[in-house]
DNA sequence: TTGCGTGCAAAGGTTTTGCATGGCA
DNA sequence: TGCCATGCAAAACCTTTGCACGCAA
């Protein structure tokens, strides 16, 4: 939500750097680690887990939990979520992993649902819909 | 979904009557263990590892993984779960941590709409909305 | 009797933490 | 200069696994 970044280190800005490369798709720590590894940009585990975790409280990426023992993904979506950024819901599949991002009208009325007669106010940043795509429900069928 | 026991152990039987004693609620592994170290009752964490593995599998219990770093949770939803056993979605207060769980037809027509104009057939049971809290806006509005 | 279930201990893997050092503003 | 960020190593954490023994059917 709030930008909770005081200073910015050549780290932070490599580590940006490298997930604006490859939006969309999902990086794990370990991801981040190894390729810094072989670029030669050799930056700490445990710098790599609070850059990520600092980048994910500002909104410009975001976390997914796929399962409580495979590592967690992260995701750059912008550093523009400020305002009306366009609403994205995102859909993980369970099967095959894909990611799934979702502009839906209708979505954003469970919003609403939530707010008014739940007193939750949702974040569609963090949430992900968990389930099963399209071509692996075709592929059960068979 | 399918009946993949071959013995009726005392341990089972011991676990699955705890679950039935506390329906609805969320207990992890960690709890049942110490439940039943208090009970006097002991049972080796990883037959309670193996055994709720097997409930999940049977369909008797549900399990719900909030957060990669916390423990997963189960939960009793009875061993009749064919038809239709009650839909529970949960929302995860990102500031206090408190998990809320909703029995709410209306978000379930959500699994409607994502399933036909997505072609995504979400599941419940993994799918975490997360948000903040009543308390934690009233909080915020001081 | 057969082979699944159990229990202990240890491994597995990811993520967090303590603490001294380095670097941004 | 004052703090925050970094990095290393070690700890913490939940969960899984190997293996010998016990018990249900």
């Amino acid at each position: 939500m709030a930008a909770r970044t005081k200073y910015n280190t050549k780290q932070r800005e490599v580590l940006l750097g490298y997930l604006k490369t490859v939006p969309g798709e999902h990086i794990t720590a370990a991801d981040a680690c190894r390729y810094f590894r072989e670029q030669g940009t050799s930056i700490g585990q445990s710098t790599v887990y609070r850059q990520l975790e600092s980048l994910v409280d500002e909104g410009i990426i975001n976390k997914y939990i796929i399962d409580g023992n495979t590592p967690a993904c992260f995701e750059y979506t912008g550093e523009d979520s400020h305002a009306d950024a366009e609403v994205c819901f995102h859909c993980k599949c369970e099967k095959c992993g894909k990611l799934i991002h979702l502009h839906c009208d209708e979505l954003e009325t469970i919003q609403e649902h939530l707010l008014r007669h739940h007193q939750f106010r949702l974040n569609p940043m963090r949430t992900v819909f968990y389930g099963c795509c399209e071509e692996c429900i075709s592929r059960e069928e068979t």
